[in-house]
DNA sequence: ATATACGTTGGAAACGTTTTCATTTTTTTG
DNA sequence: CAAAAAAATGAAAACGTTTCCAACGTATAT
């Protein structure tokens, strides 16, 4: 019932403790026998290290604390998922910070400090980052997934944005689409006005028409498709719609077909993450793939770095996109090379 | 860039280590006057405790080590963000093991021990649990979320499997199917066990066909498919399925449509959970609801009744499901009560 | 042989808390 | 007002590690 320490395993061995550690920690300075009497001891006992005192003692816990939306979205169900899976593999430990019910001294990156993880990962778009700069005065180093913020002791890692909503906007464009339309956010997440600047930027100059359009309230499926819905009830409705998140599109894909507007004919829908259910036969959804493994590897790398020197100036990096073409999207008139 | 202790504060405020101590424990024997000079310095310092030193010493970590699957299942998602938030308001933080990568001693029953996790739960239906009795032995509650295994220290959550599987039963044959499937995992998980045992008894003696199928590797959606695909080839394929999950039937639905065969005239899909998903336009699936809450709610309850009292013999507790009767399935004949 | 270096080992302090116990102060009681 | 009881406070040990430092032995160089 009481656990095995250090000292139970000294004792078992009849060496000292710090002959103990120094054999656990692989440090230099213990002779082929001393490591042998003290593993087998160790064996017999079962002994296990505690994590706890090594983090009191030592400066890495191994845990890195997770900032993470609600989960509603696949993508993050993924990227959480395979950032586990990662981290297990470099022996650190994901602990999960709620975002939901933030009290006044209850973020996320107070439990990061509570707990002395060696980073903080904040990958939800709407986590406020008043008290980030807490971790970073106790060199708590900072990661922060989808968007940028400049401070020292703070990396960035984020998606190509701009390049994935210029290949949105150029898709439509190619493939015949003149009254376009954006559906997001309303802004409120970097991601998002990354997103639809882009896709204005692209369509600048090109002679078509764009609308902003911005769910209001939570993304679940009934309120997308309701907003949907509206949008396409309306008679100038546009012929294209490029959307902030695949989630989004679905919704605009089920407005579609119970409005009996016909995609990709009469309507073409792309999305953003190529989540796994964009390629479902249900969907076959046009959108701009994010890979989730290129996202953790980039994050990992900014980890690595920075804990190695903590002291080094921010970095941001950008995820690259890809255009993937499914069935939501007309196919691009072939020849017709000149202009 | 150091951290602020409980002496730093102790010293601001002209006071003992003990002293700070009970104040932040809120622990009976301090006047009014201390109190407040405390909690005056700490707050200037911007004082937080080290969970890392009061779990050395206390017996709480606050921490909840997760065992959980692949994150495949938007169940298991969905699971995973309710739990989080409902023990973020009992001050308890979630700490995720990695069911992949499972070395010799690496099991996320050793991880619970090594950061003294308060109590395990394990959702992960194929998790083995060889290391679960280390747990036990050291006091650490285990929490069995979807199987049942009879051993003391461990208490077990899980849906009513049989009843479940016997309301889809029921449905199936009182809206006139005769040639029954079950879609599932071969046995693979308890739950997969269950249910098909129910399905099979709840159709005993009614004089109908049951054909048992098994989804062969992962249960990403194309493999759901192509298995599914294979099923309905058949001539004599069947007129009713009952899936051991809806991401299952999703993948029955999809190959159904492939292969024109009309949903719920020419064929019915019974599904499990309840996902989000389900109740998509693009799905209308009739299937076996599964409140995530519920089960949060009595896993929480078995979780802290063995916080309380580590003696107690253990539980097993059925958490009750419903029939949610949507679009994959046809009308119940109407009036025809007499047999 | 003596001095120097090096590789091994153990003792003890430190990490940031809680908790027990003894001591001091305050309050209540006769 | 003295004595007893109660409340408030502080000193020190404990939790399980790591790490610095001193001490020891052994091998190498003079």
């Amino acid at each position: 019932m009481k656990r095995v320490t250090i000292k139970d395993v000294a004792l078992e061995a009849g060496v000292s403790l710090a002959a103990v550690s120094r054999v656990f920690t692989n440090t230099a300075g213990s002779s082929a026998r001393m490591r042998e009497k003290v593993q087998k001891a160790a064996k017999d006992l079962g002994y296990r290290p505690s994590m706890l005192a090594k983090g009191l003692v030592g400066q890495r816990t191994n845990l890195i604390t997770l900032v993470s939306g609600r989960m509603a979205d696949p993508f993050d169900a993924l990227f959480l998922d395979r950032l586990s899976e990662r981290l297990a593999q470099l022996k650190m430990r994901l602990l999960l910070a709620s975002s939901a019910l933030q009290g006044p001294n209850e973020s996320g990156f107070f439990q990061a400090l509570d707990y002395q993880s060696d980073a903080v990962i904040v990958s939800a778009g709407t986590m406020p980052l008043d008290h980030s700069s807490a971790c970073v005065r106790n060199g708590l180093p900072v990661l922060l997934m989808g968007r940028i913020v400049e401070q020292p002791g703070v990396d960035c890692a984020l998606a190509d944005n701009g390049n994935g909503a210029r290949m949105a906007a150029e898709l439509l464009l190619r493939t015949g689409c003149r009254r376009l339309g954006y559906l997001g956010r309303g802004g409120e997440t970097f991601s998002d006005r990354e997103r639809f600047k882009g896709f204005a930027d692209a369509l600048s100059g090109s002679g078509t028409d764009l609308k902003r359009y911005a769910l209001k309230g939570t993304p679940d499926n009934e309120n997308v498709f309701r907003t949907a819905n509206t949008i396409l009830s309306d008679k100038h409705r546009p012929d294209g719609i490029f959307c902030s998140s695949d989630s989004l599109a679905f919704g605009v894909i089920e407005a579609a077909r119970a409005l009996g507007i016909s995609i990709p004919d009469d309507l073409s829908v792309i999305g953003f993450n190529n989540v796994p259910q964009a390629g479902w036969r249900s969907f076959q959804l046009t959108t701009i793939d994010l890979s989730v493994n290129h996202c953790i590897e980039t994050g990992i790398e900014l980890l690595n770095r920075r804990l190695e020197n903590s002291e080094r100036c921010p970095l941001i990096r950008r995820i690259p996109v890809e255009l993937v073409v499914r069935g939501t999207t007309r196919q691009i008139p072939a020849g017709g090379k000149e202009s």
